[in-house]
DNA sequence: CAAGATACAAGCAGGCTTGACTGTTTGTTT
DNA sequence: AAACAAACAGTCAAGCCTGCTTGTATCTTG
């Protein structure tokens, strides 16, 4: 039989079983309600498990929203994992990298992360603990790039090889942020920023292949 | 006499006199306690203001919350208009532009309109609301750029002449939003990705002056 | 298999916020 | 100045959320 569902769990399964029910919930529950809404009662409804269960595993709404922060940094790492792993070679490349990596800040964890940078702003604690995590994605997502790019954009020095990724985040986050206004124009002041990053990165070198 | 403090004052200025405390209060509040803690009790309380008038004036949370929208659109107004008027001639026209906004976005008032941002994302109607202010403060934004930089950065067309300030608030964005952080590698990745889209304005070239 | 520990379930008290309601002061109109 | 309208002040009930506490089931250990 399989382990997982109704037979004999161990202690351990099952707490690793509901942790990850919960944090999948709270972790949706943050993207499309937002923290304020993300209350514990909501969070267990969603998990589909007892307020106190999840009491249980989180003792404090801050644990559960700490723990949630962190889920969200898994997730991240792995789309950026997953995505990166199927680029093309040539020229494309880094026009194809940029519009993945578009792809994922479009997605619906970005909206979690955000409250989560909001909230942080108001609760020192909660900033710190965010504030490592954003540091261990950048971590991440730099060595993802060194990898895709090993030999470097071009010959202008390694301040604007660390540049452009840099500036290309910066971009992202400000096009998604701007999306979530609905406004009218985003999404064409998103395109454009975006066709000048491109640029940009060709215009510095392409990598040699 | 002033008509402004003590005298007998018309109904109209009582009206406009707090309807103003209130509604800086309300910024300064969403500005460095968030949304959620933005309650009436408080607002009242910092605008000193009782919490009956407040209510009196906006007779529901969510029509303060909208009236704060649009005061913080004003705030940026004035902000852009001001600091746009004392900008120096010559080639370094742009870094100074570029600087002045940077600061801008580092000020207090950015946090409250990233509230308003995300609240937006779960209230149809307060995005709606925020959108429009957004594309408002967007034409305000576009029309003094035009202002500044009359003749286009250079010959590459107006694609790339309206993409350089789409850019460049992408970026502003996306590096105030991680200075929320609270990250120790933000402000350097910011410095780095203000440096290329400067280097990238001049690149394209530098107004006739 | 028995005893203890861990995971889970359900109910309860306290605190906070919102919006409504009642009464008072200040301004306007005739 | 008298009646009316607007601004303001203070109190109240209803609803929600959090965290605690008590009780039950499941697993582990000796």
């Amino acid at each position: 039989m399989a382990t997982g569902t109704s037979a004999r769990r161990t202690q351990a399964e099952r707490s690793q079983a509901t942790r990850a029910k919960v944090l999948d919930a709270a972790v949706a529950c943050l993207a499309d309600r937002g923290l304020a809404a993300t209350t514990t009662t909501e969070v267990a409804r969603r998990a589909q498990v007892s307020r106190g269960a999840l009491l249980h595993q989180f003792p404090t709404r801050g644990d559960l929203v700490d723990a949630a922060a962190r889920h969200v940094l898994g997730s991240f790492a792995d789309q950026f994992a997953a995505t990166m792993g199927a680029l093309p070679e040539g020229p494309e490349r880094i026009r194809s990298a940029i519009d993945l990596l578009a792809g994922i800040f479009d997605g619906p964890v970005i909206g979690a992360w955000y409250e989560l940078i909001l909230a942080g702003r108001t609760d020192p604690e909660l900033q710190a603990h965010v504030g490592d995590i954003y540091d261990e994605l950048a971590v991440i997502v730099a060595d993802l790039w060194a990898d895709l790019f090993p030999a470097g954009l071009g010959d202008l020095g390694p301040e604007i090889n660390d540049a452009v990724p840099a500036l290309l985040f910066a971009v992202l986050h400000g096009n998604a942020l701007r999306a979530m206004t609905g406004s009218s124009s985003a999404a064409r002041h998103a395109q454009q920023s975006l066709d000048l990053v491109k640029v940009l990165a060709e215009l510095f070198g392409t990598p040699a292949t």
